[in-house]
DNA sequence: TTTATTATCGAAATCGTTACCGGAAGCACT
DNA sequence: AGTGCTTCCGGTAACGATTTCGATAATAAA
């Protein structure tokens, strides 16, 4: 067991434990001598500082938290991605949670991250979450916390999102204007704002186009890929059929693609299909995909950065600056499935 | 701010830290009364215990470090999911480290893991590791270790593979039975051992069946997509054009799809392929890609569990037991872009 | 009643690092 | 020589929990 410690260094170098700290964090009041004599000696026995004793210490723990619904999904990988690229240029650390679109367990999660574990919280709602309580909890200890995409609104948190009510009309509106005039709209919940926003989008192109808003053609998907396809399936055997289908997220589009197969109906002669997706893939699919692609790396570098911002603001104890939320434009890819 | 510590509760019910502390984890020696009314307390006052303070003192962390090349990757993000549904079971944090498949990031990031941030490592080699004297090092100060799918061998760690070998041989037979006779190999790297393994099987089963191994047919990929598109472009030019491609990894498969549909290149008819994948959506390509499909999830659950196996036995001070090593089986789906 | 035992709790040391305060030595200037 | 500044370093007390040891009181055994 190869364990050096401060004491350890000190001893070596007849210095006490106390100059030995601050050589090596570069502090004004240690002659340069010495700096090099103690940088030498604790790169020599390769002395690395243990981070418990040090964030007890300086009650910071140059950690991270991201809480997500899952990762097995292109838009949050990415995501991670791009919040793990900023926080190894910040020497962070990052600790993932899943809450498995489950809401006691994000319950459960943000309860045990109260302590001190994280400086701050990086976070994206699951699609069962319908009350924000635990989320406000943290708040009142002044954790900084940065919403993107899936965000809580009305909380005095910034938010990194997309232009989820303009994409959600102009998907629609290409629909429209590629023919359809039934047009399903595939939610995942009724309680993200995204989701919302989406969808509003959806019933204003539809409204423009003075399509009637109809209620039965909006599904709530779930989080089991069976029940989805069995209720898309019922959708798409439903009379008069959809000819059009605008998906929120990608898993409910590539169910429909399955459905779609299995009751030999063509995309896109005789259905369209259009949705927000991260698939790297989209343009390979048969029939290829439109999509509504977010920028999901940079989501989660613009994410880190705020954050990362705040903590610096936090360490000069400078009053927090106004509010900085941060709005990305996603790009609607027309491809063979709305053709 | 909300900082309830020991010492708080312990004034408020006029006790000692030490009582308070030994009622909340349940300790033989307070009376049951007294472990009720700190129960009730910490819980009134929503008490979190400080994760440092008790690190520190009791030397682990309840942290596990994984660190993988990538993320924006269905295996890895696959996998990562199964470790992390393990660790929340143990009540274990985890941590996340990308090595952006660079050497020099890997060799970073472990020498700043070794200070007891972690209380054991999950890993899969970056592609371009070509040493592993950084890896060696763990395994100096006694850090639990398990290597997953990209392994390093000889190192008296235990490993959780796939039959790589049986894989590549089978892939490969595949192709020869379909008819190809002139098979590339597109490999991520001559360092990983299960690289080597997929190209011995593939060596093997052209052998079997009497084709010549040629190493112009192997292309090494780049972490650079432009670039392998263009080796893929030049290999798919040359004359006489391969019949067969066997990509080691996902992405080097898409880049060959999107390679034969600039150059007009029909699958199956004019060049068949099969890839390692986990691509949720391999049957909805166009044409649907046949696939060695790795048991991603359950990878990543059996080296946590593993893990947790070696942190228990350390726990316990027994002895270590035999290196557990685990080879899944992985699926070979065919699909039309072999037919 | 005395002694041994058990049940229950408190004081203090400890984990490794950092922050606060102060002190010695050297120099410059009156 | 005395005063005032720097420069450079050490001692000590935190940070918040756990653990060791021992103390007290209550109970049982003698």
């Amino acid at each position: 067991m190869n364990k050096v410690d401060l004491k350890e260094l000190a001893e070596r170098l007849n210095l006490s434990v106390s100059t030995v700290s601050r050589a090596l964090r570069d502090k004004y009041d240690i002659s340069e001598k010495t700096k090099k004599r103690v940088l030498a000696l604790a790169k020599e026995l390769n002395y690395q500082p243990n981070p418990y004793a040090s964030s007890l210490r300086q009650r910071k723990s140059r950690t991270i938290g991201v809480v997500i619904p899952e990762i097995d999904n292109n838009f949050f990988s990415l995501a991670i991605n791009g919040i793990e690229t900023v926080a190894q240029e910040n020497n962070y650390h990052v600790l993932i949670y899943l809450t498995h679109e489950n809401q006691q367990k994000e319950i459960n999660i943000l309860k045990h991250i109260q302590n001190g574990r994280v400086d701050g919280l990086l976070m994206s709602l699951s699609s069962e979450t319908d009350q924000i309580d635990h989320v406000k909890e943290i708040r009142k200890i002044e954790l900084p916390l940065v919403f993107f995409d899936r965000v809580a609104e009305g909380m005095d948190v910034p938010l990194v999102t997309t232009d989820d009510y303009q994409s959600g009309f102009d998907a629609t509106s290409h629909l429209i204007e590629s023919g359809c005039r039934k047009i399903a709209y595939l939610s995942i919940s009724k309680n993200l704002s995204i989701d919302n926003k989406r969808m509003k989008g959806y019933a204003d192109a539809l409204e423009k186009h003075r399509i009637a808003f109809d209620s039965k053609l909006v599904l709530q998907g779930a989080h089991d890929h069976e029940k989805n396809k069995k209720d898309i399936a019922r959708l798409l055997k439903s009379k008069p059929r959809p000819d059009g289908i605008f998906s929120c997220v990608e898993k409910l589009a590539i169910d429909t693609y399955e459905v779609c197969r299995t009751l030999g109906l063509r995309i896109p002669q005789d259905i369209k299909i259009v949705s927000f997706s991260n698939l790297a893939v989209s343009s390979l699919l048969n029939p290829s995909l439109t999509t509504i692609t977010q920028p999901a790396f940079e989501i989660g570098k613009e994410a880190a950065k705020i954050l990362f911002k705040l903590l610096e603001q936090l360490e000069k104890k400078r009053p927090f600056s106004s509010i900085e939320n941060k709005v990305f434009n996603s790009s609607l890819i027309k491809r063979e499935s709305t053709g």
